[in-house]
DNA sequence: AGAAGAGAGTTGTGTCACGCAACTATAGGG
DNA sequence: CCCTATAGTTGCGTGACACAACTCTCTTCT
């Protein structure tokens, strides 16, 4: 398992494979049914960016999540029913929101993490220490080549995804 | 660089913002418009595992690509459409499918392969030797732990995503 | 053989995430 | 006060997907 490595970098067939595992994995990921609550991935993520900035305007959310601000403006719709965000208008200028985390968004962020954890422990624990210092290495070069070359936008036309994308999955089947 | 490493697995913050990144990626490789060719993430996948195996019924490749029958029966369907794909019943049990790329499927394989690799190029190239490796071997260990654990199953409600997933769209103006 | 059951694939339907376009509201400049 | 830029909203369409119900084929059990 230790000379598989080639220096050249992967062998594309492999990779090719490696990357459906991932996007599967995606959904494996994705806590779709907490704690008993119903949140997509890019709810995580956008309650993980609140969590981590504490203020930010939904243009603002929307670059970092890399969505448009549509989009953003109905998921943090969503947020706010549920209870998770404050969007109050700036007095400065009024156009701007200051989306924020409420104490029962804090808490959701925190029993996500949680689970998250949960699931990445089991993950990580199958792993061999090499594997996982691996991991560490290469997703953060990886990460850096993405904010490098991905630079900015989203932009596609409409499919969603899912497919990333987005994906979710688990809960057996059973819906 | 070398030495973020914990042994004990990730920061949970930076997986968080990783697995974002990861997941952002998705639609980056996603080769939406290949060779002004329309495909989506989950038919790339479809490609890649009839190429490797050669023949394959629908639920076989339901279970490879993790999707449920029926999706697969409209995948298989499009990319019977276009011309990749050859769907003959199984003389032996005609309930099955014999799914195989056609000439223009292998074709296609390749095209996207291609362009798919130009892609990976540019991006593993952005990384240090050492990351390469052990993305390598990290992904491996990866993909691993996902099968021994996720094991089966798709199976959510409905919302797809594509995700993460997947994505594709397009037609916008930055990929 | 005929009824009963199981498994592969299809189709109807609903859902969800998403982008785009068009619109409203707020701000600032001339 | 118009004109333009910017933040957010809403209408709409789309693609990927799961689930349920159905058909078709093959297998078994009586």
């Amino acid at each position: 398992m230790y000379d598989t490595t080639h220096e050249t970098g992967f062998p594309d067939d492999d990779l090719r494979r490696l990357m459906r595992l991932i996007v599967r994995a995606g959904g494996l990921l994705e806590p779709q049914e907490h704690g008993g609550l119903r949140i997509s991935l890019s709810e995580v993520f956008a309650l993980g960016e609140l969590g981590d900035s504490g203020t930010l305007s939904q243009q603002e959310l929307a670059a970092r999540l890399g969505l448009e601000k549509s989009t953003v403006s109905r998921l943090a719709g969503g947020l706010e029913r549920r209870g998770w965000l404050a969007r109050e208008r700036d007095p400065a200028n009024r156009r701007f929101y200051r989306l924020s985390l409420t104490p029962e968004g804090r808490a959701a962020v925190e029993r996500i993490g949680r689970e998250f954890r949960a699931t990445h422990a089991a993950l990580l624990g199958a792993l061999t220490p090499a594997e996982r210092e691996g991991l560490v290495l290469g997703l953060t070069g990886l990460a850096r080549a993405l904010a490098a070359l991905g630079g900015g936008g989203h932009g596609h036309g409409g499919h969603g995804n899912d497919g990333h994308g987005g994906r979710d999955g688990h809960s057996g089947h059973g819906g």
